[in-house]
DNA sequence: AGCCTTTGACCAGCG
DNA sequence: TCGCTGGTCAAAGGC
């Protein structure tokens, strides 16, 4: 049972491609506005024609929830967690698309729940390139195995697909086949498919977990490597906002808008070298550069988004020339403690008496100036965690990334307390699926969000002023 | 000791 | 050419 809790859900996540072959609807369930665009009702009626959704009558919006019925089969359709979005709006209009490669394959039965027959996997493997008037795709191009189910559930806790499962083609007209069983556009237009790849690019993930697929027999993954799955935001982008390109004209450049939660999965690590008030921004933008090796070029800009609380606008630039740092799944926006064990509990035990915190936008991913209260019984578990892996004899490898953590700073004035949900993942759980072992690529310590149930986040919200779960 | 954030100064592109 | 602005550097200090 140890392992349950430490679903990896992004694994399951990256390893399923899914798209109706039926008639569906895709509905936004969550009817808040978020953005200045959003005039119009919040209901996305979608087609489906061949294995492809089309949205029709698209207003560009933040998905927070999705319901996503298909004819007779209804299938429930919701975010992993409460901020789990996409902001298609950001990515349609792509007159000018850029190849984007689907690269999930639903290769993870689980024991558990299974939908049977609902959905078809997409495991297309070539680049999407701009349609034009009457342009035809091969039909190679959506060639589709089948499989017959796809299975989330661990502990019939998220059991239905998420948004992320199911890459969402977004045109207008719809894109009907032909006689030849091609596809056809009908008239040029813009298609954009949104699967977890496009988080995965976010976070720029090496095919880690493509390897885990190749080694199951599945059929190769293609990550487009030329423009990195680039998603021209031209909703969001300021037209005369050019110095962007200055000095980085051949970096590539992807754009998305991340809860916390999301930005907190980011298994890269980041040292922040600048901060900048933004014109025109009521939030400073902070810069991150890779910290995981040495004249790595990757870097990222967050700034918290505008239109939506609890939302940052993550930027990422360049690409890391090196694997993800392995056992570093707590993924903080910033700091990465590499080097031993005892920092994570010399840091536990320095907070307790800590009341140096912070309260800024950064510092909500900070891994420092954070205070436990040892009253708290996660925070208690925090140190016994930390504890146990810097004296356990066979951990040496454990740091405090091999657990998730999430933190929140108090302002000064009140009794600050930070709590640190990194707890919530015992130690004994990240060994039962593998501590850091340079010799074996295959252990992935990815943490289970769902382990920290919202309830539990909720609670700490009014450490944090009520900004991060209002 | 090492790595982090902070922050003012500087650089460079653009209008 | 100059001022504005975004991006980066690097010293200082914290953990």
């Amino acid at each position: 049972m140890a392992n349950v809790d430490w679903d990896l859900f992004a694994i399951v996540r990256s390893c399923k491609a899914t798209s109706l072959t039926r008639s569906s609807t895709i509905f936004e369930t969550s009817p808040h506005i978020h953005s200045t665009f959003e005039t119009s009702p919040h209901t996305l009626t979608t087609t489906t024609t061949n294995k492809i959704i089309s949205l029709q009558n698209y207003t560009p919006s933040y998905f927070d929830d999705f319901t996503l019925s298909c004819e007779n089969s209804p299938i429930p359709f919701s975010p992993l967690k409460s901020n789990d979005f996409l902001q298609i709006g950001t990515f349609i209009p792509n007159f000018n698309p850029t190849p984007i490669t689907p690269v999930r394959i639903p290769t993870i039965t689980s024991p558990n729940t299974t939908i049977s027959d609902v959905v078809t996997p997409v495991t297309t493997t070539t680049s999407f390139m701009t349609p034009t008037l009457n342009t035809t795709i091969p039909n190679s191009t959506f060639a589709l195995p089948t499989i017959t189910n796809i299975s989330t559930g661990i502990n019939g806790i998220n059991q239905y697909p998420t948004v992320f499962d199911f890459p969402i083609f977004v045109g207008q007209p719809q894109i009907k086949p032909n006689n030849n069983n091609q596809m056809v556009f009908p008239k040029p237009a813009a298609y954009i498919e949104i699967t977890t790849a496009h988080f995965d690019l976010a976070y720029n993930h090496p095919p880690v977990l493509h390897e885990l697929q190749r080694e199951r027999n599945q059929l190769p993954i293609q990550v487009s490597k030329t423009n990195f799955g680039i998603i021209p935001n031209t909703l969001s982008q300021h037209p005369k906002r050019k110095s962007w390109k200055r000095k980085n004209n051949n970096t590539k450049i992807l754009e998305c808008h991340l809860s916390v939660e999301k930005i907190k999965e980011d298994p890269w690590t980041w040292r922040k070298y600048g901060e900048k008030i933004i014109k025109g921004s009521s939030h400073p933008r902070s810069y991150y550069k890779c910290s995981s090796f040495n004249d790595c070029s990757a870097r990222k800009l967050v700034e918290k988004s505008k239109n939506k609380e609890n939302t940052y606008v993550v930027t990422y630039k360049g690409q890391h020339n090196h694997k993800e740092p392995k056992c570093n799944h707590k993924s903080a926006i910033g700091t990465f403690r590499n080097k031993s064990s005892k920092r994570v509990l010399s840091t536990a035990k320095v907070v307790e008496s800590s009341s140096n915190v912070r309260n800024t936008d950064a510092q909500i991913f900070s891994t420092q100036s954070k205070v436990l209260n040892p009253e708290n019984d996660l925070s208690k578990h925090h140190l016994l965690v930390s504890e146990e892996a810097a004296s356990s004899s066979n951990v040496g490898n454990f740091n405090s990334s091999d657990a998730m953590m999430l933190q929140f700073d108090e302002p000064k004035s009140g009794n600050a307390q930070v709590f640190t949900c990194e707890s919530t993942i015992p130690y004994s759980q990240t060994k039962s699926i593998g501590v850091c072992d340079d010799d074996d690529d295959n252990d992935i310590l990815i943490p289970n969000m769902r382990a920290m149930s919202e309830d539990i986040l909720l609670e700490f919200n009014h450490l944090n002023g009520g900004k991060l779960f209002p």
